[in-house]
RNA sequence: GGGCGCUUAGCUCAGUUGGCUAGAGCACCAGCUCGACACGCUGGGGGUCACAGGUUCGAAUCCUGUAGCGCCCA
């Protein structure tokens, strides 16, 4: 019956144990049970080769604990877990490998070898980042674990891309993009590097087509006349106005373009005032020709070379070209000088070489009617997005409805699903009639056609003399995850999970994915599926560093949760995430470096970001280390800093005062029998403690269906802390002494806790599910409730409710009294250092009520203050030399003549009788408002006449004590 | 440039439809090794709720403006 727990709760034997019996028992598994309600939900995927950070810990937690209610409450519950292949990230450091190790580019390894290596290394890491999940006590049904690149996904994509295309939602149109001409790649814009190179600012001049007018600008790339198409001006500009409208001659081409008026493109004040526009060369000039319809005129060669449409300079090298074209400008007379620029330009990362903006052939999705359906699933609430805000940040960005570019100039992804031919159509009628799996639509020119099939087509399907030719680009990483809330379950195929499961209950996420994931899949969804991914999105806050900035491993002020984990346990990192899971948007961690030799914390300064400081010395130990960033090496010398913050010590605490509660509960329960009769029979604490229970679990159940994680936290914090262990534990040590009382403190102990910790559970999976199978152990029965049975699992016990009619708020005025009264007197006793064992005279002036309140609750005390039997009634008088207080409806006064300095009691006494005085004069003029009397509400008023009757009875009472004092 | 958020105790933050004398954790001060817990117990000090207007009987809370900080998207 009575079992010893260890001394320390020790989270890393816990965390063991625990995945352990949880794997055995299956209990993350899915039933797919029809009998019972669903809940599911999806995890945001993580890059498949990264690792886990605090970001992950606060999402996964805020996931873990609905998952972890609804199973309790018996839902059939499903958390889909998985990794997202995150085509340039993984892309990328593979081939960086590659470089470094064997000096070769992709190109070198070709494509077939370097997708095989790349899925070499994502099964050597991919399983890194969940294995991290699953020891933060996420639920996932690992079981049933995806990737996006996988067979179930790639069917999934293959189908939807299909889909789009068959309806003639996927086109193939031109955009500009980062070109390296020495790879001769296109290359993400993470993957450049901005650098300031020395450059000029050419002001020239081109010709009215009417008249001998001409219109000046400046341009740092002089070659890129060849390809304008446009020259801009401010509409409001009094110096071209007018010429807005006019055409001009491109001199070196004799093409005519143009004078248009641009607000957005133009500033006045620069140079000249106007603007020569290069759309197929030029990120603004092509969004300038996107408004204007403009037409684009490309004229590279994708090895920097001037290309056919440039005329006599075609085959130039770009940068021999500007000196040509500036030669050339000067003769006709139209180069108006020259000045010396710094110009930032961007430079491809591997190449190191200058970016040109190219002009390239792209797949896109079209968003128009896509998104008109996508706003409005939310706007009708199908979709509820929290916090609310964030609906507006989902609703502008799709009404935008800007096309959406689904191709990628890279070799890891899924590969897109067609393929290129030029035939008579004929031909593909002949070869193509009758069958469901392929479309094909025709191409930019006549008689070449684009091809998608469900399957891969091989090349001769046509015949030797049309050959099919597969488009070598990519889908967008994004594209396979706006599938995931349906890949995964198996989508095209009609599923048992799919029904199921279908649209999921919640999605879980951070603000900035709202456009790039949440939008899409609602977009998918709708489309693929004609409903929903998703119930519910809860969009939670950015967690920021102590100055409020982004926390990242290359600034150095990064808390690794695996470090957390370490140090402080996997509950007290889950109990921090829940707590700063408010509606915010921000929420701050200062961040500390630990020192390695003694472990002392050491607030991060700013200079010590970004390797700004190499060495710190610890002020606790003297010694020096370095602190906490990106050093690449190893330094032999000075051991480098993990870092680390001091909020996760709450949690640990937390868990540790749970386990102490549990400890000594267990210690007591000699003799136990289970059988808690019925509850208006129990005294009034046993019934104060269940009524604080009970609103603990209804405020937590509410405030977790709403995603109000921090207020949950914090009600089971505070109820556990100061109710149960603060006041129900201290007032029960008396009470298990008495044989009369035991039986019931007893059974009111064991069934609060086990409440407790099913309560608990979600946030602290551990812990509690260690102290669960503790009391299984030593308490097979024991639940307040008789629905609530012992479960193999604390994962699978019931999710408690209690009934409503045991939040008593007759008991809770009582108890309230009872502890203001034990606080005034360890107060006094603290002022005046009394001996602990000496018993104090207690006086209370009350009306008869409150006084037989007070008398019934007199044992508590005399166990929690130390005092000997209470004088309590309305006719009670204050001894001369007392320490006394005023409360709302009763004065409390202690005799210690001899004892107490009358000086320094009455400073105190005068303080309260200010703030006495204070409060009263404010509600006497409020009552003394006509307007207030007239207008606010009769119980508001009311309650500042009672008030301000208390106040009265306070100051007389105050300065009667003072007189006393002399 | 557009959108959004924040400014409450020394620090980090609660404060749900406006209504008791504004709360917590950490830090601080004083005192406690009394068999659950020093990762603790007891008590205490500490705030002009950024600033200026307005609405209201009443504003930390609603509106407008100002200042500062920040996040996201371009």
């Amino acid at each position: 019956m009575t079992l010893e727990l260890a001394k320390q709760f020790d989270p890393a034997a816990a965390q063991k144990n625990c995945l352990e019996l949880w794997d055995r028992l299956d209990l993350f598994h899915a039933p797919v049970d029809p009998t019972r309600p669903s809940f599911s939900m999806v995890i945001p995927p993580p890059n498949v080769t990264g690792a886990l950070h605090l970001g992950h810990a606060l999402n996964n937690t805020l996931q873990d604990i609905l998952v972890r209610q609804h199973r309790m409450m018996g839902y059939d519950t499903l958390w889909m877990p998985g990794t997202d292949h995150a085509g340039i990230a993984t892309q990328a450091v593979v081939e960086r490998r590659i470089r470094v190790t064997e000096n070769k580019t992709r190109h070198e390894i070709g494509r077939e070898e370097l997708v095989r290596r790349i899925w070499e290394w994502k099964d050597q890491y991919g399983s890194r980042i969940l294995n991290q999940l699953r020891g933060l006590g996420c639920s996932c049904d690992w079981k049933r674990a995806r990737f996006t690149l996988d067979e179930t996904c790639a069917r999934a994509v293959r189908q939807a891309f299909f889909n789009l295309f068959k309806s003639g939602l996927v086109y193939r149109g031109k955009r500009l993009v980062n070109w390296d001409t020495q790879l001769q790649t296109s290359v993400a814009d993470d993957e450049t590097f901005v650098e300031t190179i020395k450059g000029g600012f050419w002001t020239f001049r081109y010709p009215l087509v009417e008249g001998d007018g001409f219109i000046r600008f400046s341009t740092t790339r002089p070659e890129t006349m060849l390809g304008d198409t446009a020259v801009a001006v401010h509409p409001e500009d009094p110096r071209y106005k007018d010429l807005i409208g006019k055409m001009v001659t491109v001199p070196l081409t004799g093409r005519q373009i143009p004078i248009i008026g641009d607000a957005i493109l133009v500033k006045p004040e620069m140079g000249t005032g106007a603007v020569k526009v290069t759309p197929a060369h030029d990120r603004n000039d092509n969004m300038c020709a996107q408004r204007h319809g403009l037409e684009m005129i490309n004229i590279l060669e994708t090895d920097g070379t001037i290309n056919a449409t440039g005329g006599i300079y075609a085959g130039l090298d770009r940068y021999i070209a500007r000196e040509r074209v500036v030669e050339d400008m000067e003769k006709l007379g139209l180069f108006d000088g020259r000045e010396d620029r710094d110009i930032e330009m961007a430079h491809s990362d591997r190449s190191k070489s200058p970016i040109e903006p190219f002009l390239s052939d792209q797949w896109f999705v079209s968003m128009d009617r896509l998104a008109e359906d996508a706003m409005a699933v939310v706007r009708d609430g199908k979709v509820r997005i929290v916090p609310e805000r964030y609906a507006t940040t989902y609703l502008d960005w799709l009404s935008e409805k800007r096309d959406w570019c689904i191709s990628r100039q890279l070799w890891w992804g899924h590969r897109i699903p067609i393929w290129h031919v030029r035939c008579p159509e004929e031909i593909l009628k002949n070869a193509l009639t009758g069958r469901e799996d392929v479309v094909y639509q025709p191409g930019p020119e006549s008689g070449t056609w684009y091809v998608c099939a469900l399957a891969d087509l091989p090349e001769d399907l046509l015949g030797a003399n049309y050959p099919l030719v597969r488009d070598p680009d990519v889908l967008d990483t994004w594209f396979s995850s706006a599938l995931w809330p349906f890949s995964t379950l198996g989508w095209p195929d009609k599923t048992p999970e799919l029904a199921r499961y279908y649209p999921t209950s919640v999605l879980v996420t951070s603000r900035e994915i709202i456009t790039l994931w949440v939008a899409r899949m609602v977009l998918f969804g709708v489309e693929c599926l004609g409903e929903v991914p998703f119930r519910s999105v809860y969009i939670h806050p950015k967690i920021l560093d102590g100055f409020g900035e982004t926390m990242s491993k290359s600034k150095g002020n990064g808390v690794d949760p695996l470090d957390i984990i370490e140090q402080y346990g996997p509950d007290a990192l889950r109990f921090q995430m829940a707590l700063m899971a408010t509606e915010t948007q921000d929420a701050r961690m200062p961040v500390g470096n630990i020192c390695p030799h003694c472990a002392a914390l050491m607030p991060v300064k700013q200079e010590h970001l970004c390797m700004r400081t190499r060495k710190v010395t610890c002020p606790g130990c003297k010694k020096t280390f370095r602190p906490g960033g990106p050093w690449l090496d190893n330094d032999e010398e000075l051991l480098t800093a993990k870092q680390g913050s001091d909020r996760f010590e709450q949690g640990r605490n937390f868990a540790t005062k749970v386990w102490n509660a549990s400890r000594f509960i267990l210690m007591n329960l000699e003799g136990f029998t289970p059988g808690l009769g019925d509850i208006t029979t129990l005294a009034i604490e046993d019934r104060w403690i269940l009524a604080r229970l009970a609103r603990a679990a209804d405020t937590v159940t509410s405030s977790l269906a709403e995603f109000r994680y921090a207020e949950a936290m914090r009600t089971l914090y505070e109820f556990t802390w100061t109710d149960f262990c603060d006041w129900y534990l201290e007032m029960a040590k008396g009470r298990l002494k008495e044989q009369g009382t035991r039986a019931d403190v007893q059974r009111v102990l064991v069934g609060v806790l086990d409440g407790l910790i099913r309560l608990l559970h979600p946030f602290l999976p551990f812990l509690t599910e260690t102290l669960w199978q503790a009391l299984n152990e030593a308490v097979p029965e024991r639940s307040l409730t008789s629905g609530a049975v012992k479960t193999e699992t604390i994962g699978l016990a019931a999710w408690p409710a209690y009934p409503s009619t045991w939040r008593d708020a007759t008991v809770e005025g009582p108890m309230a009294r009872m502890q203001e009264l034990v606080r005034f007197v360890r107060d006094v006793r603290n002022r005046t250092m009394l001996d602990p064992r000496q018993t104090v005279e207690l006086r209370v002036r009350s009306a008869t009520g409150p006084a037989s309140e007070i008398r019934n609750l007199e044992s508590f005390l005399a166990l929690l203050a130390g005092t000997s039997p209470v004088v309590t009634g309305p006719e009670v008088v204050r001894a001369k030399f007392s320490a006394s207080k005023v409360f709302s409806d009763m004065e409390a006064s202690i005799p210690l003549e001899g004892l107490i300095d009358p000086a320094a009691e009455k400073v105190r006494l005068e303080k309260q009788l200010a703030e006495r005085k204070k409060a009263l004069e404010s509600t006497r003029a409020r009552l003394g408002n006509p307007a207030f009397v007239d207008k606010a509400p009769a119980e508001v008023v009311a309650q500042l006449r009672q008030q301000l009757g208390e106040l009265e009875e306070q100051v007389v009472a105050i300065q009667a004590g003072l007189t006393d004092l002399g």
